[in-house]
DNA sequence: CCAGGATCAGCAACCAACCCGACACAGCAC
DNA sequence: GTGCTGTGTCGGGTTGGTTGCTGATCCTGG
């Protein structure tokens, strides 16, 4: 252990949540290689769905009970208050597990958050009683799931760490990061977040207003850091936007 | 599914994270009653380990490859910047799982967070191959895991949740609310957090300033909601103190 | 293909929450 | 005693929330 000076980057660079689908297979399920998907879609009782954009996956009160697997597109975790407003409390990009709260007890426990469909989803589910099946008939089907959730778990903890910064600037550069690395594809001028974000959803997932997002927004665009077509945001390099942390 | 207007509250009352411990044994280890603690502390190369407060427990650059369990205390998770700046990314409580990078990949991986002991911390560690393996010989030791990261991501989202409100009159007290569920001991006059907390550890927690929390909870205090005694705080009704929701 | 509505982006003015810097003091350890 | 850490307080200045409005863009159904 050396000291407290070693090369702390703030860009997030994860090395384990890089690579969405970097999950890799282990046991005996695994030597069929098989993915948590097909693993999943195997189940008894598993079904293959298709989403359209907006449409709600699962409302908050409804009964836990099947756990999900997105093999396409996105899904917002959101909760909503009584006032109306409505906060993001996770943008799920494919390969995420998600619905995880029906496997924690053996008892009924019902959704907290609501989950809709960000962007077109498919997605493949099954009973969370199918599931613990599966885990206890073949052990390496609970090693792929507690990496996916791992994965999760880290994915979670970046956005913490977004939100813990305490300008604005910041805390949408940090996001902007976030979704580069959760939903970027590369380009030839750079990396397009392939998610058609408002500025209000932006808002939503860090503890903003609509109006600061666009403020902050045409600031990026006039430096020359970004680029907006249609929703969707190209950042052209993100060493660059990392520097922009105040 | 009735409309979107049920009973959402905004007092973080997750019933799956509510008691500590409260992981439901199921399975071939459970039927031995063997709780997570005592299947790993059964591993090949664990170890129980008693850590003084403020003691690292693993510094950001270390290779990952133990899996930690919390059995008695409070470990911090933190990023420390460049500046010297430092947030806290979790604070995590009695019977939490962390390090669990290590069981994301066979390959080597590195810890990207400083985790420190917040009190004086009693946990079992193994390391992350022998847990690997124990979960292919049975496959109730990989539910039990399973059912203890879900645990995590709930707990990790209720601080996302906690973070994303705008003012920090609101943060501060989601942040205590959280304590309570996580940290809080009934007494007769009200929820005690067993944490010695400062001003400056619950800025760096919620991403304000030492100053700002030092004004807010003279507020809270004054306003007779809470009290401090020798930097532990006592919620006197957090019911009431949900209430102050901006 | 177009009309009409809904959602979204951009802008300005106002104002307060809160960050910053600075300082004084209390408690505790050594 | 002397540090050290933590708490309490005060102004000045700025970020960013709020409100309200306008025009652009997108979507849908005729």
């Amino acid at each position: 252990m050396v000291g407290a000076t070693r090369g702390f980057s703030r860009y997030p660079s994860n090395p384990s949540t890089g690579a969405p689908g970097s999950v890799a297979p282990i046991g005996a399920a695994a030597q069929a290689n098989l993915t948590l998907l097909e693993v999943i879609r195997g189940l008894n009782g598993s079904s293959v769905e298709t989403i359209e954009r907006g449409k709600t996956i699962f409302f908050p009160g409804d009964p836990a009970e099947r756990v999900y697997l997105i093999r396409r597109g996105a899904v917002r975790l959101s909760r909503v208050y009584e006032s109306g407003e409505e906060i993001t409390v996770a943008l799920l990009r494919e390969n995420s597990l998600f619905g995880v709260l029906s496997l924690l007890t053996g008892q009924r426990s019902d959704r907290f958050y609501h989950a809709i469909a960000f962007t077109r989803v498919e997605m493949v589910s099954a009973p969370a009683g199918s599931v613990r099946k599966a885990i206890e008939e073949d052990a390496s089907v609970g090693l792929l799931l507690l990496q996916g959730l791992s994965s999760r778990i880290l994915q979670t903890e970046t956005m913490i760490e977004t939100l813990t910064h305490r300008d604005m600037s910041s805390r949408l550069v940090s996001f902007l990061l976030v979704l580069c690395r959760d939903f970027g594809v590369p380009g030839n001028s750079g990396i397009t977040i392939d998610l058609r974000l408002s500025h209000q959803a932006i808002a939503e997932a860090i503890g903003s207003t609509r109006v600061t997002i666009t403020r902050l927004l045409g600031d990026l665009r006039q430096d020359g850091l970004l680029q907006i077509d249609r929703k969707k945001i190209t950042v052209f390099d993100p060493i660059a936007l990392a520097k922009r942390f105040s």
